[in-house]
DNA sequence: CAGTATCCGCGCGGATACTG
DNA sequence: CAGTATCCGCGCGGATACTG
């Protein structure tokens, strides 16, 4: 609605990686296949994140359907957010991303600081992931 | 060697998201997922890439270890690129992040020109994809 | 606490032109 | 044909401050 008519994608890649990229959203997603997380729980999870930046990649993946502000007023802690089924068929594709990073971060003299999230490693594979960089 | 000396990702997914992001790698590996191919190859695949542009994402993806410039010098055309092994290792994740793009794709109001690319599409739930925008 | 508005630097990607 | 150099616009992401 907000969309252009239709994006031109040079493959299919594209397409699933136009919805996962920004710089904090696939910490986000990461994190919410470990269930319902509120704004300051990815301001803790994410020290660097930008107050503002972090509004703004919680709108747009609300915007494209993945993830779901629920309101909560009266709950104990304000909103937070979940994905939604949409979102959860990102797994397959980010469990793999995640598989080959942890698999080769060494190699490439990269570090990460959230090692797993919640349940996103189900599928195996996935036995005591660092929490810390590495 | 011309990397910093650590990059510091937050989730594991962003680590093979930085090997594979820029605007025209995931087409360039798709592509090479068909077998060799040249400079010219990809301008016709890639019918916006700026000349420049396609140098610089062939060279940084070289960097990075997964693609493999052949100067085959004296043969019919000149250098190619192919996948390294350490490029294949890459896959599944492309397999996953394409299989979901070909899924969602009319949802999200997008297109995309390159439909299967040689047999990437291998392990299955790949049919008879699109050759141009849908 | 969560969200928005304003401002801005920087880097990515594109246009153009030159080289081997 | 493949590659590099130069120049530049624009958008992403960050700093800051204000609002409900």
């Amino acid at each position: 609605m907000a969309r252009p008519r239709s994006k031109l994608f040079a493959c299919p890649v594209d397409v699933a990686l136009s919805v996962i990229q920004g710089k904090w959203k696939p910490a986000i997603l990461w994190s919410l296949a470990g269930g319902a997380r509120r704004f300051r729980d990815f301001q803790a999870a994410l020290p660097q994140v930008a107050h503002k930046v972090l509004s703004e990649q919680l709108r747009q993946l609300e915007r494209d359907g993945v993830i779901l502000r629920r309101e909560r007023e009266g709950a104990d802690g304000g909103p937070d957010y979940v994905l939604t089924d949409f979102g959860r068929s990102l797994r397959p594709a980010l469990n793999a991303l995640a598989r080959w990073g942890k698999a080769h971060h060494r190699k490439l003299g990269a570090q990460y600081v959230l090692g797993n999230a919640g349940d996103l490693g189900r599928d195996g594979t996935d036995g005591g992931a660092a929490k810390l960089p590495v």
